[in-house]
DNA sequence: ACCCTCACCTGCACGC
DNA sequence: TGCGTGCAGGTGAGGG
């Protein structure tokens, strides 16, 4: 579900929740989240480490561990794909029905990890590794970084026959759009979804990278407003509750904000794509 | 090298 | 009420 705002979210809250935790104990439930490690393996491998930093990488978060007692340093991998949520439970509470993994802390708490879907995936990896990691080692830029310009962009955009709304869902291109915000960056940025990448006119270009940088530095600080409470976790969800960042997404049919166009949806590759018919046009 | 389709799962909203 | 269909915030394998 999340994208890169929701992930740095989760990250701002992991780190006032669990930072220089101790991870007592860890269960995995659920086999493949840990493959092609073992459950065992895994356990062994995390037990009596401690939580140093929580940071991310694109839409991968990084829990660093120091293992106590052979003070090696290693990170968890996790990405959270679709439904992959974390929470922090006292011991008395109910586990949630999809708790895959279940790390027990120093203080009587657990930080669980729920999954409805199970496509999330966890790996542990020497913190010297994490850059060569399979699905980081090939991420774009950072889109806050001064790597991110007007020219990466247009590079990007010049190389590729795909439209403008599948090349923004391309991690290794542009970094941290997911299925609601690129449509929502193209809105911002007045450019149709379907437009093909390499013909977008030079002149447009800036606006489409503002476009993604304003969509992101929004929902990110909408999320921000609303405090993520990893302890009740019935407490949130991501996505509009937080602020209206939403303009075209998930509003079919209803006026377009800007000039009142019935917002339009086409679905390919199984994705839904919004936009306003009138506000981009071709 | 690129790009498309499908697969991975559960659950919900919808129409009949 | 039940059942079938389509859809859901993400990616990766496999094939053209």
């Amino acid at each position: 579900m999340p994208e890169l705002p929701e992930v740095e979210h989760v990250v701002r809250s992991l780190r006032r929740a669990v930072l220089s935790r101790t991870i007592v104990a860890a269960e995995v439930r659920l086999p493949k989240l840990v493959a092609p490690t073992s459950r065992a393996a895994f356990s062994r491998k995390i037990k009596g480490s401690r939580i140093t930093a929580v940071s991310r990488r694109g839409k991968f978060i990084l829990i660093e561990l120091q293992n106590l007692s052979s003070a090696k340093s290693q990170v968890l991998v996790v990405h959270l794909r679709m439904t992959g949520r974390f929470m922090v439970l006292s011991l008395d509470d109910d586990l949630p029905k999809h708790a895959h993994a279940v790390f027990y802390l120093d203080d009587e708490r657990r930080l669980v990890f729920n999954d409805q879907r199970q496509f999330g995936v966890m790996r542990l990896v020497a913190a010297s590794r994490v850059s060569q990691t399979k699905g980081i080692e090939q991420l774009a830029p950072e889109p806050f970084s001064d790597d991110f310009t007007n020219d990466y962009l247009k590079q990007i955009l010049n190389r590729s026959r795909r439209t403008l709304k599948t090349l923004l869902l391309d991690q290794t291109r542009v970094l941290g759009l997911g299925n609601i915000y690129a449509s929502e960056a193209l809105f911002r940025a007045g450019i149709n979804p379907f437009v093909v990448a390499a013909e977008l006119s030079s002149r447009r270009v800036p606006r489409l990278h503002q476009g993604i940088r304003d969509v992101l530095r929004a929902a990110i600080s909408g999320n921000s407003s609303r405090r993520l409470n990893l302890e009740s976790p019935e407490g949130f969800s991501y996505g509009e509750a937080f602020g209206k960042v939403w303009q075209v997404y998930d509003r079919e049919g209803k006026p377009c904000y800007r000039c009142g166009t019935p917002i339009r949806r086409l679905t390919h590759g199984g994705r839904s794509t919004y936009w306003c018919p009138r506000c981009q046009r071709k």
